[in-house]
DNA sequence: AGCTCATGGCGAG
DNA sequence: TCGCCCTGAGCTG
């Protein structure tokens, strides 16, 4: 269940496992036998990520383009690989590690021109070196939607999910469903900057931390957060609990189909 | 065994 | 805005 973080490091992951050397691929469940075999056995020449997207480049040259959706899981491992259960959609296997991708939204075989397709739709990425938020601000800066939806609209800015949406958003005290178009030019610079921090963390470890050192459980003497999302965050998945900062019970309510987190007292209308 | 929920996104209406 | 697609974990009986 990935936001762009993961799927940057998968990319590195990837290159590192597979790069520059041929790989076996195969699709035990089926439903990406054609693209599978078109790729087996040749070299995997480069690796990219842009947003949710993941692009794992192969001679020829061609790509294999993924988007693990809300479901979808990569697992690595080494060989030798167990026997694949009939949900892998793709696995790749080189000479001493496999990885295995099951539940995606997208597994396809594309060209160069259908990965610049793809680009040019994606929105700036704070992890994307050289990427420019003047983009998401000419957006964001003329839209009558809230900053929240915003937030999670690719085509504003890739790789934020519903949780460095809610965060980031708590972090810099701004109201969740205020209007795009009042969010000041200098909030949104501090919002990418924090973004492309928090993000780059979120890659080194693995995992979503967004709570600043002096308001750790540790550094506040209470209990650490235990949650299968793993990381210490503000607002997250944290309803009816009290805020870190003010002790205000913590908000949530649907947004465009996803759960929204936010206190009502830090982030003021 | 069946339900609900989860860090997404698409197309129909 | 809604329904649908993809999978698996954690409940409920």
């Amino acid at each position: 269940m990935p936001e762009g973080h993961t799927i940057h490091r998968l990319a590195a992951d990837h290159y590192e496992r597979f790069g520059g050397r041929p790989v076996r691929a195969s699709s035990p469940q089926g439903k990406f036998s054609d693209g599978a075999a078109l790729i087996d056995a040749r070299p995997m020449t480069s690796t990219e990520a842009h947003g949710k997207h993941l692009f794992l480049g192969f001679d020829g040259p061609a790509w294999i383009h993924i988007h693990l959706g809300l479901f979808g899981k990569l697992g690595f491992g080494t060989t030798p690989a167990p026997p694949s259960t009939d949900t892998v959609r793709l696995r790749l296997l080189g000479e001493s590690d496999y990885a295995d991708l099951r539940g995606p939204t997208t597994c396809a075989l594309i060209t160069d021109a259908e990965k610049q397709a793809i680009h040019a739709r994606l929105g700036p990425d704070p992890l994307r070196p050289g990427d420019d938020p003047d983009k998401a601000w000419h957006r964001i800066s003329r839209s009558r939607t809230t900053i929240a939806a915003l937030l999670m609209d690719q085509k504003v800015v890739a790789g934020v999910g519903n949780v460095y949406r809610a965060e980031v958003l708590f972090r810099h005290g701004i109201d969740p469903y205020r209007a795009g178009k009042d969010v000041t030019r200098a909030e949104w610079d501090a919002m990418w900057a924090d973004l492309a921090a928090l993000m780059r963390e979120g890659v080194r470890h693995n995992r979503i931390d967004t709570v600043r050192p002096e308001h750790t459980p540790e550094a506040m003497n209470r209990a650490p957060r235990v949650d299968d999302h793993g990381g210490e965050v503000y607002v997250y998945r944290r309803a009816s609990m009290p805020c870190h900062l003010c002790g205000t019970e913590i908000r949530t309510a649907p947004l465009a189909a996803r759960n929204l987190f936010w206190c009502p007292t830090c982030q003021k209308p």
